[in-house]
DNA sequence: CGTATTATTGCAACATAATCGCAATAAAAT
DNA sequence: ATTTTATTGCGATTATGTTGCAATAATACG
């Protein structure tokens, strides 16, 4: 399945670009200039998650973030890392802590989804 | 608020204190011997997890799912722990892994949910 | 006990997130 | 220019979870 260019998929990459926080399918939305469909956005969003250009963040309250895979190097150590939601100003980041754990025998991870949550540095004041 | 004995109420407990997965309120309400409605039964969940008898994992899916606290002793050290969801047989089970981080300076950690997600040890052979 | 208080329940309606079928559109190849 | 088919918009649909309200029942209290 062959990839297109599209003036969507490059607005919604660009967003996510310049995005400093993980941002919702609703977010995107508002925040694009050109109006886009939410079934088209969400598409969109899915094909970055497969060709591994972007990650999806399951937080708390069920809902699907998506952010930028910058430094996200698939190399093994630090394969997966820590993201936080703060409460306060509802903002969802990557945190450069790396998710550590020792699993036990037989268990095989494929994908690790992990959220903290409470108040961030800004909203601690 | 006081809390008051009910059958739905402990029939719920029961359930999941016999049960060694997290259970969706779905899969609780199929495995119910007596018919409890599907408010009721979140209704129920919530209240558990007020008072800190259950807790509430959110999964890849985005659905919630709930354990028993059984050895999820509030000790500060061991407070969070990962779960695991298998994609083979769709089960979501409280690992005894210690959820580690060093949050950066400014944040505050009030909730952690933490989900591998892979093939378990049943479903590896 | 009998009665009062109010936590709990069932039901329907609601809210929201995410997906899907299908026809129309348009990117890319030829 | 024409063909191929990935992508889009739209509406409908599924699914999860919550809420308002009246009815029910657990608990306290005389
Ligand atoms: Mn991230
Ligand atoms: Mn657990
Ligand atoms: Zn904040
Ligand atoms: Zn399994």
């Amino acid at each position: 399945m062959n990839r297109r260019n599209t003036p969507t998929k490059e607005a919604v990459l660009s967003l996510l670009s310049s995005s400093k926080k993980a941002l919702s399918q609703d977010a995107i939305e508002r925040q694009l200039d050109i109006k886009i469909n939410r079934a088209t956005i969400y598409r969109v969003l899915n094909r970055f998650c497969e060709d591994d250009l972007v990650h999806r963040i399951v937080a708390e309250d069920g809902k699907q973030y998506f952010a930028i895979c910058k430094k996200c190097e698939p190399s093994e150590k630090t394969k997966y890392h820590f993201h936080f939601r703060c409460l306060s100003c509802d903002t969802i980041e990557c945190l450069k802590i790396p998710v550590q754990y020792s699993i036990p025998e037989g268990y095989e991870v494929q994908n690790a989804n992990c959220v903290l949550t409470g108040t961030c540095n800004d909203c601690s004041l």
